[in-house]
DNA sequence: TATGAGATCCGCT
DNA sequence: GCGGATCTCATAA
């Protein structure tokens, strides 16, 4: 799909862009994610968004073209990795939470030995793991590749409900998910440390 | 099954 | 130096 194109099918308001990509189809490589779960950053006007305090070396991605690719390190170990939406100087952008493998299974149960099928990319940090998506992918073209966006069908059900894992932030209804579909993660909420 | 704490490192302040 | 858009394992019920 050229670029232009797919960056049509992400533009407007980012929580009406979120519940677009369900049913998408993420491929690197032999395996590819069908999107059952999403969430939604509004930018400098979310106080959740990584964006929220402006530019810096890590977020710029966020702040370039649309149709890219942004991921970045969290926890000490894990990578999570959202696209971006908003058009250029905009930093919308949505966190890819959870998806089902539909090519390359094969693959990604080598890549996660011990996980049930269903586990495989239940999860932001899963789902990067089994597409093989490191920090080095920060900023890629997902109309170019190495990684990919193919639009798909938008499942006929979708929930809305608190986003996961943020503390300060005021609760916005910006979770998407696929009702019903096993892939999704189960809700925490944020922990006081 | 549900709950809780540890792991672990990068970029910002 | 601190805190984080998390995951996994261990322990308890």
């Amino acid at each position: 799909m050229p670029a232009s194109e797919l960056a049509a099918f992400l533009a407007g308001p980012v929580d009406q862009a979120a519940p677009r990509l369900l049913g998408s189809v993420v491929r690197h490589g032999d395996v590819a994610v069908r999107l059952t779960e999403v969430e939604a950053y509004a930018g400098p006007a979310d106080p959740g968004s990584h964006a929220f305090r402006g530019m810096t070396k890590r977020n710029a991605t966020m702040f370039g073209p649309p149709a890219h690719l942004y991921c970045y390190f969290t926890y000490g170990m894990h990578v999570c990795c959202n696209v971006v939406t908003g058009p250029d100087g905009d930093p919308s952008a949505v966190l890819l939470r959870a998806g089902e493998v539909v090519e390359g299974i094969e693959v990604v149960r080598e890549r996660r030995l011990g996980s049930t099928d269903r586990d495989l990319a239940r999860g932001p940090a899963r789902l990067c793991r089994a597409l093989g998506i490191g920090l080095d992918h920060d900023g890629a073209d997902l109309a170019a590749g190495p990684v990919v966006l193919e639009p798909g069908t938008p499942p006929a059900d979708v929930s809305t409900g608190p986003r996961v894992g943020l503390r300060g932030a005021p609760e916005r209804p910006w979770r998407f998910w696929e009702t019903g579909h096993p892939s999704v993660s189960a809700y925490r909420p944020a922990k006081p440390r």
